[in-house]
DNA sequence: CGTTTTTGACCGGCGC
DNA sequence: GCGCCGGTCAAAAACG
């Protein structure tokens, strides 16, 4: 089963990235997921749930900024405030077998019950926004899907999915923007700790791909300005239409276009590091390249 | 037949 | 304390 995840993208469902310059700052604290925008071509601009995961991942490394800064708000989430809860941080250097939810539950627990007393940690999360018209965009990842909750505020309802992977911990949510239908807005939480196969776009994948192809379906090739819509909170959505040709979505993921909200501090400088670099915090990819 | 999806129920956190 | 809500579980159904 493990191989599954390795299960070619699909084109037909994977979104394009929305970026641009110029973004606007929007906050998601429905969810403890924060959005941010960064100002240059490229950059990406993210959202940020570190939802006081305590040792975050590439917190030794150093590299992971809080995503504290400037207007960015610290994730809210207080449900999940774990004053010194050692977090095995679920990096990928130690495959977390179900780590960040440290199931070393206590045997009196039945089935729903989860451990009492534990609290959960949540893991850092990505939020991307993608104009799509499906829901699941493939990013190269294998998903089960473990749940479906109507949104409140919202008309559409959100689909939970887990990495298929035994392994690895990795969820995502999907929801369509209450603003724009045809936005999808996908959360990952947390980080594959396996690869995922390549695109044939060619690009992405090599050391890079188990994190790219988390937090990004698919490399953005159009970007559009766009703010994120904060669902329950705002709901204002703004697109800034592509001129792109809506092609079918079977057809092409031209059809897309998809607006990362990656985490990370505010966008240094994308300069070298092209799109990925925009996308994907310093510390993470360097924990990320070592660890393959 | 194995895997994934669906869906109602359950659980825990939060606000009032 | 209670109700609301987000998130998860797990049995059953659907699917390939």
């Amino acid at each position: 089963m493990e191989d599954k995840d390795r299960a070619p993208p699909d084109p037909a469902t994977a979104g394009e990235f929305v970026g641009n310059s110029s973004w606007s700052l929007s906050v998601d604290d429905s969810d403890g997921s924060h959005f941010f925008s960064g100002d240059r071509d490229g950059t990406m601009f993210g959202d940020i749930g570190w939802d006081l995961v305590p040792d975050r991942i590439g917190a030794s490394e150093g590299s992971l900024p809080p995503v504290q800064t400037g207007s960015i708000e610290q994730a809210p989430t207080s449900s999940y405030r774990s004053n010194n809860q050692s977090v095995s941080s679920s990096s990928s250097e130690d495959p977390p077998e179900k780590s960040t939810v440290s199931e070393e539950k206590p045997p009196e627990i039945p089935s729903k019950s989860k451990k009492k007393g534990q609290k959960r940690i949540r893991q850092p999360r990505f939020a991307f926004m993608t104009k799509s018209e499906v829901d699941h965009l493939e990013d190269g990842y294998r998903w089960r899907k473990y749940g479906q909750k109507a949104v409140k505020n919202s008309p559409f309802p959100r689909s939970y999915y887990r990495c298929t992977n035994s392994k690895c911990t990795v969820k995502k949510r999907v929801e369509r923007s209450c603003e724009d239908p045809t936005i999808v807005v996908t959360t990952y939480e947390g980080q594959h700790c396996h690869h995922t196969v390549g695109f044939p776009r060619g690009g992405i994948i090599s050391h890079e791909a188990s994190f790219t192809g988390q937090f990004a379906p698919t490399m953005p090739q159009f970007y559009y300005p766009i703010q994120i819509p904060t669902e329950s909170n705002t709901c204002t959505t703004t697109v800034s239409q592509p001129s792109q040709p809506h092609n079918d979505h079977k057809a092409g993921r031209l059809s897309r276009a998809t607006t990362a909200v990656s985490d990370a501090s505010p966008p240094q400088h994308p300069t070298d590091e092209g799109l990925l670099g925009d996308i994907v915090p310093r510390g993470m990819r360097s924990r990320e390249e070592r660890n393959i």
